[in-house]
DNA sequence: CCGCTCACTTACGTTAACGTAAAGGTGGGT
DNA sequence: ACCCACCTTTACGTTAACGTAAGTGAGCGG
């Protein structure tokens, strides 16, 4: 039989006891968890707060992350979905002053995003233009291996 | 005054002096003239060489690149901008057998190709989705930012 | 006490396609 | 004699976003 746990251990999620920043939902997770839900690895998950995108509390030596940090991953996920940079995404984060207007990291935002979207279609631009042409190549190769099957049925 | 040029030095073409396996038309480039027509650098010449996939004479030390060699970098070209590796290219390329009917060499590009377009089709779908969520984020930013200057007028 | 799972840190490895620096040859014009 | 444009080789540097290996520790079930 299993011991009784203290505070959710081995259980997925911490229920942290008297929460003190946290509401009383499912507050903390490990990192093993933030990857499962996230689809990301460990490693990604150091990678980034190495980089100075994530913060999460340390419980020792065990990372914690809060509602926060979540909030923090997705964006840094749509970020590198959209094409930024972890760069540009960091950029755009830590314009984030939750006491202010945050006109600032708006505008950069949307900056970004309009230059990003040129990217992004001239991207597409080129890619349709790869399909095209290899559709053509395709076409021309299968062209070309009929023709030699049929000049081998003549021979 | 110029001296009299030894067969096209500095005139951008030579034409070879009883050419042996090319025709008599403009039969080699070196390597300047290479990478201006084809819009590449002598680095990328280089490089390619170095990785067998390109292999011009030598007079000396100088790079003669004939007009297969031209034919070559065009094909290595295209393959690029259809998005195949120089790996690939070099294997495609490298089937080419001028006495036999190439059919493993198409065959094997035909392949390639098929999968290649599933690749493209899929990024292009990422890039679609990517360009999509991008402008919904910047519709939210371009609201944000009115709301608050909106706000800040009303205070 | 063993072994398992999960966590941690440090730090080198990976990938592609070149860029770039350093150092040097050759022929030609002035 | 000098400079210039062009060619050569060798070889380390770049970029992003992690992968992977090595070695260690904490906690728990059996």
């Amino acid at each position: 039989m299993m011991k009784l746990m203290r505070a959710g251990e081995h259980a997925g999620v911490v229920h942290g006891v008297f929460p003190e920043t946290e509401d009383g939902e499912d507050a903390f997770f490990k990192i093993g968890e933030m990857a499962k839900v996230f689809g990301v690895t460990l490693r990604t998950l150091r990678f980034y707060e190495d980089k100075g995108l994530l913060h999460p509390k340390r419980e020792g030596s065990t990372r914690l992350y809060t509602r926060r940090d979540r909030a923090r991953l997705k964006l840094i996920l749509l970020g590198r979905k959209i094409g930024f940079s972890l760069r540009d995404v960091k950029q755009m984060i830590d314009l984030y002053d939750p006491s202010g207007s945050n006109a600032k990291q708006l505008r950069m935002t949307l900056d970004k995003s309009e230059k990003q979207l040129g990217r992004l279609q001239k991207q597409r631009a080129a890619l349709d233009e790869a399909i095209d042409e290899l559709g053509s190549l395709m076409s021309v190769v299968r062209r070309m291996l009929t023709e030699r099957s049929v000049a081998a049925n003549n021979n």
